[in-house]
DNA sequence: CTGTGTGAATCAATTCACAGCT
DNA sequence: AGCTGTGAATTGATTCACACAG
């Protein structure tokens, strides 16, 4: 990442919950929203709402709130999901087709690009009503028409490989469920979703809690 | 949570970290390991080791390092992991089969107990290997072995209404993989993987890298 | 008078720097 | 000398408090 990400990461996280409360919230008909209310919706205060919103420019009223599908609009925009994101996932074992198959990512805005696995008795299978696709085409299906996001579902023995030949593919964004901290170029984003090391950290609340 | 977590939440999921690289550095024959040695082996400083350590004892010896195995067995003691975790998956659809699956469970210490859905058609049906139980006998089966964990695997539209059933069974910890914010009494440990939230962060971080 | 936007103050986490054991 | 353990300093995030606009 080039230069000082200035944006505090929490506070990216916690945008990506307005836009979802909002979503709701006009889905409810309510066209009007304080930071107030907001906030109780998101379980954050009101002053953590509003210095978030405060590193991209000011889109309320003051005196009167936001308005609410304009400022969902403005979230969209910050977050680049003004246009529709396109995501490849590569690993078609149990998580793979899971998530190949997980109505949500649809349902937000993302689209499912593609299916990818090296493993030659995969390749060609109908998967969720996609047809899986070698690996080593990932490069020129992305020359063709761009994928922002490969989505890693390998085990871990393959997840460093893969990664490398998602970095060669051009794509620039990686979701890794694999247990592994990978190897990427400055220029590659990479997010983590380590399910085991989750159930760990609960493991450890859960004893704290009961020590009362 | 009753009392104020005195132990930083970030420190407890690079002690998880450690304690990987930790079974990792043992398997390939090493014995003694410096806060240097295991922190560049997870990405981090030497002394954020030193201090994520310090919360909860003295490992080392000054001037030598750690015993690798002895350390990995103190930290699986901190997590809750000295004896296997019990684990329940509750609803098998897509995700919830793939988790049932997921082989990194067991690797890594956590036993399935259980797959539970509140769908008749689902209920009695082989699933990797394990019959599929109907939600209500959760509490049953929890009193006459502990269950330690939920892992919620079910539609957003169910996901508060499950996450009541596995509290009202007397379940302490949640792993939560509905985009919900689930309400649940102070002493239930709540974990949220929102996989569209990673994406839609990924969105905004790959974009933010786009404009250099 | 209401509710935003923001510098200032507080609180939390990380990094520094060094004393003390081996 | 080498490396841990830990207060002190620093950096970063959250909360406070208030000026300002409608």
């Amino acid at each position: 990442m080039g230069q000082k990400p200035q944006i505090p990461a929490p506070s990216v996280e916690r945008l990506c919950r307005y836009e979802r409360c909002l979503a709701k919230a006009t889905r409810a008909g309510l066209s009007r929203i304080s930071s107030q209310e907001l906030a109780a919706f998101c379980g954050v205060t009101p002053e953590q709402v509003r210095k978030d919103l405060s590193h991209f420019g000011s889109f309320g009223r003051r005196g009167v709130g936001y308005d609410a599908s304009k400022l969902r609009e403005e979230l969209r925009r910050i977050l680049g999901l003004e246009r529709k994101r396109r995501i490849a996932i590569v690993g078609i074992g149990n998580l793979g087709t899971a998530l190949a198959g997980y109505a949500g990512f649809e349902a937000r805005g993302f689209e499912v690009a593609g299916l990818y696995d090296n493993n030659p008795a995969r390749v060609g299978h109908l998967v969720q009503g996609m047809r899986v696709r070698h690996i080593d085409q990932l490069a020129s299906d992305n020359q063709r028409e761009k994928i922002d996001i490969a989505v890693l579902a390998v085990p871990e023995s393959a997840a460093q490989a893969a990664a490398s030949r998602v970095v060669a593919a051009g794509i620039r964004g990686i979701l890794n469920f694999a247990p592994t901290r990978l190897e990427v170029p400055d220029h590659v984003v990479v997010r983590d979703v380590d399910m085991t090391a989750e159930l760990e950290c609960l493991s450890f609340w859960v004893t704290q809690a009961e020590k009362q």
